[in-house]
DNA sequence: ACTTACATTATAAGCATTATAATCTAATAA
DNA sequence: TTATTAGATTATAATGCTTATAATGTAAGT
């Protein structure tokens, strides 16, 4: 499924006019691929192997064209590195305080609170994000046996 | 009740051995007494005239003592410069995607979500944030008018 | 083959934040 | 009072992520 992802993405690449260079189709293959959310760095070491001679430039370009065609995801958390992610259906992040590992946590979207939002604020809600913090099993078992 | 507050964070200050110092105090006034949500530039800006030799150095290191003894809350967005927050109290952010205008949001904690997310995951969540985003009144006149 | 637009590369620049070293200040002890 | 000491501020350099720039490369259509 994550080929047909693949396929349908490169689609909507196709449809909006830009080309599929080898390195943009190796970003995006690494990102539908990845069950991890990967910093740009990440990526960027990840495919050099491949592309010994690819900018970091590259790398980001292309992140923010994926971006603006809706194909993936910006995460972003303070002064850290941004994150992305592939996943575009609606749902939240659970952050490791310690590691710092992230994983996806699906939940009824919060559609309540936006409303109610509008209400007191009298914004016009267009979509909201939510993260949890705490410590993964593998950093809770770290600091029992510590 | 700014006031009080002031005094309560001074005792505060007090109390671990920290010194007041008048650009210490002049950092946690100006937090206290901020409707909106500063951040270190603006308030070294702000405070500029008072303190014409004040470093944005001396800025950071206050704001970062504050932080860490609980006094004054670091909103992170991104790319973005940090914000600072003297409501410590559990509330959310409506921010404008337009002008990004940013205010509070009281609605009962989500204690639910964090025990849902503790049994899926099996992390110890500790807590949470979550931001909206829209278009503030001022700004949707605008695009409406224009 | 020519033109044109889009991509990539390499590198410089920008910006927020932190680290460093020197100077200053204030409190305490002699 | 003076000396000592720890903490605070200042000025500046350094860091790290991301973006901008300019030059080169590549592919598609006329």
């Amino acid at each position: 499924m994550a080929e047909d992802k693949l396929q349908r993405a490169i689609e909507t690449l196709k449809k909006s006019g830009v080309r599929i260079t080898p390195q943009r189709h190796a970003v995006l293959e690494y990102l539908l691929t990845s069950k991890s959310h990967p910093t740009a760095d990440e990526i960027y070491k990840a495919l050099e192997p491949k592309f010994p001679s690819m900018s970091v430039a590259t790398v980001y370009n292309n992140l923010r064209i994926l971006k603006e065609l809706g194909l993936i995801r910006e995460l972003t958390y303070g002064d850290d590195s941004s994150r992305f992610d592939s996943n575009i259906t609606d749902h939240y992040h659970i952050i490791c305080e310690d590691c710092g590992k992230i994983v996806d946590f699906h939940y009824p979207t919060l559609d309540e609170i936006e409303s109610l939002a509008e209400k007191v604020s009298g914004f016009n809600i267009s979509h909201h994000r939510m993260e949890l913090y705490g410590k993964c099993e593998d950093c809770s078992e770290v600091a029992v046996t510590s």
